[in-house]
DNA sequence: GTCTATAGGCAGATAGAC
DNA sequence: GTCTATCTGCCTATAGAC
């Protein structure tokens, strides 16, 4: 019972997740999810009480996998670690034309309405900088790894608008390189 | 009579304009534009068969927006003009924070949904680059100019993605310094 | 050209049987 | 815990009087 609890909850989840990316919080529909989980429309709100919930659960959910990618790279030096990031944008780079950053694209929808789920987004955004703030202070950057932090992320985001906008997924390798060298300069 | 007609239509327009730009399109109804506009509900659709008619003329309006602008910098030299673009963003740094960059964040939204108007949509950003690459051809990078200007508006849409998710306009300040510094030296 | 009233559909959310 | 049926409200879009 609880086995079933969960993976239908966490199968709820996955689908809201993906199909919040490739389409948008506000287009997906709580039909959408539950058809996608093969969940009954009215048995979503067993385990969310209201749509926020999930928009709650999604970000949590992106959270522990940023997590679990960040945990992978601890045998590394943090220059590798953040050269690893960006790494991972070059493999991502069909999606990223496809649909956009996945945080960057829900942040900045979730932004546009000022409603709750607003500060609890916000987190996505700040774990990933404090995360590679840790990194540049590791490089022995002490008080400029903030604003280096936002510099990387910043660069990361404008270019996952344009290959998004643009349709363009080589548009990411080429900016990563330049992403690369200044790592590499530093 | 025609006097009439075409101040309807702007008006609706201008207020299409402002609230997409503050809730995002899907979120802002036919309703919400014509109570701004102060017009009944029901005469929109004398003006524009369908939403998405709105769609366009939000990004038409936005297109004569930035002709308008970057025809009263034509007295300024190619490097002039650039840096008169990214100062711009300076002086909006405050809305930016709020909402976002309003040609970023319509792109992205419009084109989650993969609808006729995605293609209307993109001209913002290939307007913009053109008119980029064309600044930087005439100061002499040739077959550079469209890598740098795709690089100028990666950044700056990155940065206005952070301001706003972040809810910080000094973020503006510093990274357009950054950039500053990238123009001068070129 | 303008406006009111409303159709028709789908969204989020609930009630209650099982 | 699960699922069907349904309520309520808002949305886009239309009909039709003026």
């Amino acid at each position: 019972m609880l086995k079933s609890n969960t993976d239908k909850r966490s199968r709820l989840i996955e689908a809201a997740v993906m199909l919040t990316y490739r389409h948008g919080f506000g287009a997906t529909s709580l039909a959408d999810i539950a058809r996608e989980a093969d969940v009954p429309l009215g048995n979503i709100y067993y385990y969310f009480k209201t749509k926020d919930e999930i928009g709650e659960a999604i970000v949590e959910r992106r959270l522990e996998r940023f997590r679990a990618f960040t945990q992978r790279l601890s045998a590394l030096s943090p220059k590798e670690r953040l050269e690893a990031f960006v790494q991972m944008t070059i493999e991502s780079a069909p999606e990223l034309a496809k649909s956009g950053c996945p945080v960057g694209t829900f942040c900045s929808e979730i932004h546009k309405g000022g409603g709750p789920l607003t500060e609890k987004a916000s987190h996505l955004f700040a774990g990933t900088l404090d995360w590679m703030e840790a990194q540049f202070a590791g490089l022995g950057k002490g008080a400029d790894s903030r604003k280096l932090a936002i510099h990387l992320l910043s660069a990361l985001q404008g270019m996952s608008v344009l290959a998004h906008t643009l349709r363009d997924p080589g548009l990411v390798a080429t900016e990563v390189e330049g992403l690369k060298e200044w790592l590499r300069g530093l």
